[in-house]
DNA sequence: GATGAATGAGAGTTCATTCAT
DNA sequence: TATGAATGAACTCTCATTCAT
């Protein structure tokens, strides 16, 4: 049994921890990763620059800790969609809509590439475990699809999943667009999720067919 | 008319130009934005840095116009494979492929992303022009189809176009990946194509058909 | 009267005292002064950083103090050995050898220079005064000699005294030269004791001949 | 044949990199290793703060630059001024004398341990050989001397020189009790001639005797 | 036009010192 | 008395940009 005595620092930690990879989200989000400096997340968590130190041991470890940090919030919320509905197709498309909505709102996550920055080994291999694990969820339940349905699988369900993310990440790299154009976020999802589910599943499935009824 | 002692300063000016962009494509493709210096690119281009600054204002400039020249022969290279074949499908699968391509090649192109960096409003708008001709080009070849076929168009064609294009550049962001999974670039362009053909499509085509027998 | 009850914290203050600067001593020797920082050697002595601050009002304190202490340890260590023993020479020489024991065992004591670190006024006077009480013992030690030998002095006792200090110090900064040449300290006393003794001596002393025999 | 234009610009870049170490010597002596700033020396020396990066990679290689091109100074004179004279005592005397004076004037070379910084292994090894090299300079007269007496030799060539040099340096760590006492550099060094003379001469030589009448 | 030495603002990081607990 | 999380001044080093040649 651990008393509220035990938990308190640890939680005093984590919170200021979670406060710092929120600033610079928040920073990032705002002035680039170029151009976001520690002193900008420090100010930005309500510390001093020296006390980012104590949590993170370089800028680079904020970065990373960040991409795992939320990488792994989005998981979460995603599996915890796909497991509220029943049918590959529904939980499909709830996984795509939480995992859309939170690509919009950690965008800073999409944006940090491994390519671009210098990481050291052990950095970069977390930082793609982190992401691979998106990735793995999806190549699941297209796998569990293929392998329901009868037919031959169309295509291999790694590819169908990397392909399936590349393209809600792709609107990160083009939201530039939809402020001239008439289409938002919403409507991008919408054509998106029509797209996976003509190639994917094919056709509606039963539950949408009885749904308009 | 231009006699040739007109031209010869301008090519040479040209070129020089060309260099350096090609430069600095090829030192941000290795050593990642982040830690490309003017001075490894004037390097690479084998040229002075100060000489780096007589063709371009400052390094901001060198990354957008990088994209936009690099962009523009994405374009043509895009639109000449399209005009090539006959036949919406063959068009699209036809573009796609050098436009994927394209994209590989000229990789940090599509990492460079305008909230990452700060730039100037006028160069902000000069990039999203760029990057937007790609969008327009799918759009209007969506449309067309969308035309033709008799039915209700499913979804916007602008959407339609960012979200395949979404596809696309999504690849670049998970190419780590690809190291450990037994899926190349190859393998994701076909799996990728197969789901533009059966969202947008619907099935194979008459020319597919045909080749079958 | 002093009760135990009054004593007993005073120890305790002293032996804490004590263990920060052997901590510092130790630090210093194995990191270098320009790398012990406060964290170490509160670490090394077992207490939190905080509590060094009790004992010790900065940083340079630390280190004014730890040579303080130490040279009057060295001190009292040369005046009990010089004591124990009868006879000009056979003092010089007990002293010389206890004090190049002490000397390579509290080495930052010697590296530790008053123009090296920025010390205000007062510790500065300490640091000299705890230093100079060496050269004082040499002197008068010295002193004595010449005025017990008829000779007229062939230098000043004061002169003597600071070269004889400067050669046993002078190891300090040359033993890293040592583990390549085939010359250990052990030998460089006795080179040193050899010199010292032809110089201020002049020959052998009765006691040594008598010993020879 | 080397034109003028061609040794000038190799000039102005050694001219500058001496200003820079002659600059950090004069620093160090002011402010003492531990407050002496890379801006402070370029200040000194009458360049920006980046300057002094073009010609030296690290603080650390300033350091150690500076003490190879002082000792090697140093080294030069000593051996021009034993070179000048003949007689071995006469040779060891002109060369002490020089030397001394070189350390008095490069002090810093000699506060500067290798203990003390944190210097990579090619660095370390840079500075033990130009200290090195004063060692063997002396081992070399003194092993001459040594074999020229038909005598036993009473102590090693090379813990010779190096209790020579000791004594010479120490004198650097003592420097401030010389203000107190009525004892300057001159009689110190004249004090340790002595002694030296003394150990390893064994009484007044020819010429000195001559140089008496 | 071409060069590259020089600049200095600004970045990441450290660490002596403080102070609420 | 003892703690150690927090602070922020100060450090080393980088690099986009300039300009005399």
């Amino acid at each position: 049994m651990t008393t509220q005595k035990d938990n308190a620092p640890k939680d005093a930690v984590r919170d200021k921890r979670m406060a710092i990879i929120d600033a610079a989200l928040a920073v990032i989000s705002e002035t680039g990763i170029l151009n976001a400096t520690v002193e900008d997340i420090a100010r930005r968590a309500g510390v001093a620059k020296g006390t980012v130190y104590l949590y993170f041991k370089t800028k680079e470890e904020i970065l990373v800790e960040m991409v795992v940090e939320k990488s792994g919030e989005t998981l979460a919320a995603v599996h915890k969609a796909a497991s509220g509905v029943s049918g590959i197709w529904e939980k499909l498309r709830a996984a795509m809509r939480i995992h859309f909505a939170n690509i919009i709102e950690h965008m800073p996550n999409v944006l940090i590439d491994e390519g671009m920055l210098h990481l050291t080994a052990a950095h970069k291999k977390k930082l793609l475990n982190a992401k691979f694990a998106h990735v793995k969820f999806y190549e699941e339940i297209i796998a569990e699809h293929f392998a329901k349905s009868g037919r031959e699988p169309p295509f291999s369900p790694l590819a169908s999943a990397l392909a399936l993310i590349g393209g809600l990440i792709g609107y990160v790299f083009q939201r530039h667009h939809f402020k001239d154009a008439a289409v938002g976020p919403d409507e991008y999802l919408r054509t998106y999720e029509a797209i996976v589910q003509a190639a994917l599943i094919g056709g509606e499935t039963k539950s949408e067919k009885s749904k308009r009824k």
